[in-house]
DNA sequence: AACATCTACAACCGCTATAAC
DNA sequence: TGTTATAGCGGTTGTAGATGT
């Protein structure tokens, strides 16, 4: 895992280390930003006293020296959420790393990579009808279709996908659960969400239902919906920008 | 014991989005 | 409006250590 240490600059002639860091290094590194804080990745090396590009120092700060980072053995309820929010949003690491506190997107990416993607393998996507040409993560089979309601999305030419505990009321959402009596969510508030949907039911003309509420509240495969929700929104409004890209962040 | 292969993961690279000018 | 700088993301690489032959 040592990378050849010593490499040159094309761009400014300086010779700049490369490979793994040194607890010196980590120790200059920590020290500096205590002190000073981030302020700028490009320039604060040269001012820290580390013969490391910015980019590097960012690396190294993100995934191993920043506080409240976790290191260790990722628990087998951390690997079914990662397995879980891979399904829903393919390879966003950092999406997925913002849902596992102190889990960095590369420990994650490295985690998938080399012990769960041949485990899990890849028919594992979620299908979502072809109105929506935005891929998104693989589905489990549907076992329990008493709670469907009638598929309203689909009248009015809204992508229907399905989900492992399906429930497509309304046609364009789903429910999702990662354990027994747990549902899992990958967007911290509803807000946004709420209005997103209201604003999508208004473009599309019916209403909401009775039990859209909680059933919503629960959707967490809701997340590739909404970029579906986004796309016909784009088709009809031109606020749609002002609210639609946020969703992803959270 | 020696060599080959595999596994895990730290680190790098290239690209894109965004901000600043 | 175009250019440049910066931050961040995801794919990939390189290598130490483990395991197999």
């Amino acid at each position: 895992m040592v990378r050849n240490p010593l490499r040159s600059n094309k761009r400014n002639n300086a010779t700049v280390k490369k490979g793994t860091w040194s607890g010196e290094e980590d120790q200059k590194l920590i020290a500096y930003i205590r002190r000073y804080g981030i302020w700028n990745w490009t320039h604060m090396p040269k001012a820290a006293g580390l013969a490391r590009t910015g980019k590097s120092c960012r690396l190294r700060w993100m995934n191993y020296l920043r506080p409240n980072i976790r290191h260790g053995n990722i628990t087998k309820e951390e690997e079914d959420m990662i397995i879980e929010l891979h399904r829903l949003l393919g390879n966003k690491w950092a999406a997925i790393a913002a849902k596992l506190p102190g889990r960095t997107d590369n420990e994650i990416k490295n985690y998938w990579n080399t012990r769960l993607k041949k485990r899990v393998g890849d028919g594992n996507k979620l299908q979502i009808s072809s109105t929506c040409n935005t891929e998104i993560k693989p589905s489990l089979p549907t076992t329990d279709t008493s709670i469907l309601k009638p598929d309203i999305g689909s009248q009015h030419g809204i992508p229907t996908m399905s989900g492992n505990s399906l429930c497509t009321s309304y046609g364009v959402h789903c429910h999702y659960k990662t354990s027994e009596n747990s549902w899992y969510s990958p967007c911290d508030g509803i807000g946004e969400e709420e209005s997103l949907w209201e604003q999508f039911l208004a473009l599309k003309d019916f209403q909401i239902g009775e039990n859209f509420g909680e059933t919503y509240m629960q959707s967490v495969a809701k997340a590739p919906v909404l970029v579906c929700m986004q796309q016909e929104l784009q088709q009809h409004s031109d606020s749609y920008e002002d609210f639609s890209m946020d969703l992803w962040e959270n």
